[in-house]
DNA sequence: CGCATAGTTCGTTCCTCATCGAAGCATTCT
DNA sequence: AGAATGCTTCGATGAGGAACGAACTATGCG
């Protein structure tokens, strides 16, 4: 019986399904409000809020007030990182499904992650980027290499200005085992991806769709 | 309201306090039998007896049946992942405590994660050997190197048989936030370091603390 | 065979906590 | 100011599940 950080109070904060659902919709990386929550998780008003005071308690959500709405999004990447984690385990002891469904197809291939772009492609533009040596890998650390400024400067993304953020960083990607960029950098690329419209965010869902051109253009900006 | 694993089903299997407990227990590596979980989560028989049948048929949990002995073990290392995950974060959002227990200090440092070691000591040596090209790191994916066999072969560790688990592999540090060595030779090499006592395992603890001259030993052979 | 140890199953008790309707604040719009 | 929207708090209800004692099964020992 010996005593640790408590794992329970937080494993039982995400083992209700309301509120799994509820951070499971927050992996899309917007902040939510309290009533979009509430329908995301199926229940009523007064149910989510009390919910959201409980995973506001536990730490594992951030709240930004604009006017009379509260918007409630995942408090980092580490609280991010644990929901992937809990999922992969979820989805390899799972009931085995007899075929795959057609979303979770794409939710392999390309998926919104907190604020940044993972899955399949993500992992791959990780990898070309690292081998290009635009990006320099060491362990979980990534930094930019000599030429990314000016290489992504030519797509219209800034990474000179110093953000309190990290401009990379690695994210452990569930379905892939690997890892993608995120951090500032990610984010921008994601946004990039959506500004271009090469894809868009399928319905209420995590997964991320590009267009036939749209995927050309993209494998030729960041795979080319 | 999306579908998706069931990850609220995981998670409120750890987010019993007792069976977080026995899950903790088990991350030590080595597989306890029921009696031995009971008196480490603090519940009577047949309470655990419940809790351990919960957790098997959700999947995290591998039995052994020796006799009338039935040794219950972790399922695998993606579950051992996610609690160190669920750990990080409790860690991150739990109560600050006034001053860090000495046992902290040590868990910190060293202690065992499922099979292997993990801790400062870890990544450094892990960090060393890639720093010797002994091992190769891309990502997470670890390899050997041309002088890894005749290198880890003078120290006594065999790893040129090609089991079923791989030999490398890299797992999170809830501590150090930064990659330790993982797989069978993570786990080689925390057994040659129980074996030659140059650390010993703390009592009722993940802790492994080192002897002053077992950790010469230990930074000559590994670090050197 | 009979006794001891290890573990599970059963039935009961009890308590936590998820849920919702109604009422109460707060902010914005007209 | 008054009405409308967004959200929280309160109170009551109900269900799920954690707990243990007692009885039952299985293995090992003499």
């Amino acid at each position: 019986m010996r005593e640790g950080p408590d794992i329970a109070r937080i494993a039982s904060l995400v083992g209700d399904p309301a509120r799994a659902n509820m951070l499971n919709a927050l992996m899309g990386g917007t902040a939510l409000t309290a009533s979009e929550l509430a329908l995301e998780a199926g229940v009523s008003l007064p149910t989510a809020s009390s919910h959201l005071s409980k995973l506001m308690e536990g730490g594992l959500l951030t709240l930004a007030s604009q006017g009379r709405h509260r918007y409630y999004g995942l408090a980092g990447p580490q609280v991010a990182g644990m929901i992937e984690a809990i999922t992969g385990v979820a989805e390899a002891v799972g009931p085995k499904r007899v075929r795959p469904g057609p979303r979770d197809g794409a939710m392999r291939v390309a998926r919104v992650c907190y604020d940044h772009l993972a899955g399949e492609q993500a992992v791959t533009m990780l990898d070309r980027l690292v081998e290009k040596d635009i990006l320099l890998r060491d362990d979980k650390e990534i930094r930019l290499g000599p030429s990314a400024v000016s290489h992504f400067a030519a797509i219209g993304i800034d990474v000179g200005a110093k953000p309190r953020r990290p401009v990379c960083r690695a994210c452990l990607d569930w379905s892939v085992r690997r890892s993608h960029l995120a951090g500032t950098l990610g984010a921008a690329i994601l946004d990039k991806i959506l500004l271009e419209k090469w894809a868009r965010r399928e319905k209420d869902s995590r997964a991320v769709v590009f267009s036939p051109p749209g995927k050309q253009a993209f494998e030729r900006v960041f795979l080319g």
